[in-house]
DNA sequence: TTATATGCAAAGCTTTTGCGCTGGC
DNA sequence: GCCAGCGCAAAAGCTTTGCATATAA
């Protein structure tokens, strides 16, 4: 256990975003000056196989991560502002068991995201 | 309309599959000799701005292809294997609908890939 | 001490782009 | 003849990796 694995694990724990790993590398490195990209990198992928973070892809062109620790939810994206909102929907979730099921297939994953455009925006003149 | 576009085209509209760039790239080039893949990546882009392809990450860190001429469908794929299943499935479908609303949302698109392996695997001896 | 982790820089991969040339119309 | 489109090669952006050094146990 190193200096620069704590202070991973630790910005990721106070991170409650989705951030990409240059902006783990970026809080980490204020707290910790000895730290490198590649070892950001590095730390992510064992944190990942580990079973700790959640690599996600909203469709920038980077890996964004999260920790697993709260119950499973999937990802809505605002296109607009590029904000991720956390949502549950236990009847898709049992609807996606199900279909694999039809097509014989267990589930071992899934990856589910809605993009969209607020409703209403307070800001509109 | 040039020679390339053309082939290009006519590769897109013969395959059933979800091919990459790449493998659009060398279809094109068994039929047309004179393409690069920089002609299939400007094309594929012009097509896809166009609402004529639809572009999907499967997770294998490129970009696969497909024509929209079908109804609209989602993607279960065999980790073992990497085969592509399309499925459809309108709870589901009208579901992402009523959660992006609820969120205070109009939904505008969305990305939903089930990764999962086969039941029963025949070779299994 | 000794294996493991790190930093740095180079390289890998997919995708994009600058530029001079080609070829449809 | 013009100009959109092409090929080529270089570059861009994210991620991985080789290697010598540093450090935890």
């Amino acid at each position: 256990m190193t200096s620069q694995r704590r202070v991973i694990v630790q910005v990721l724990a106070e991170s409650d975003d989705h951030p990409a790993a240059e902006d783990v590398y970026r809080r980490a490195s204020r707290i910790e000056g000895r730290i490198s990209l590649a070892t950001v990198y590095r730390t992510m992928r064992l944190l990942e196989e580990a079973g700790i973070l959640e690599k996600h892809d909203f469709g920038d062109g980077r890996a964004r991560y999260e920790e697993i620790q709260r119950a499973h939810h999937d990802h809505l994206i605002d296109v607009d502002t590029g904000e991720v909102i956390e949502f549950v929907n236990e009847e898709i979730e049992d609807l996606q068991e199900t279909v694999a099921r039809e097509l014989g297939y267990r589930l071992t994953g899934h990856r589910h995201e809605l993009y969209g455009t607020r409703i209403n925006k307070p800001e509109q003149d």
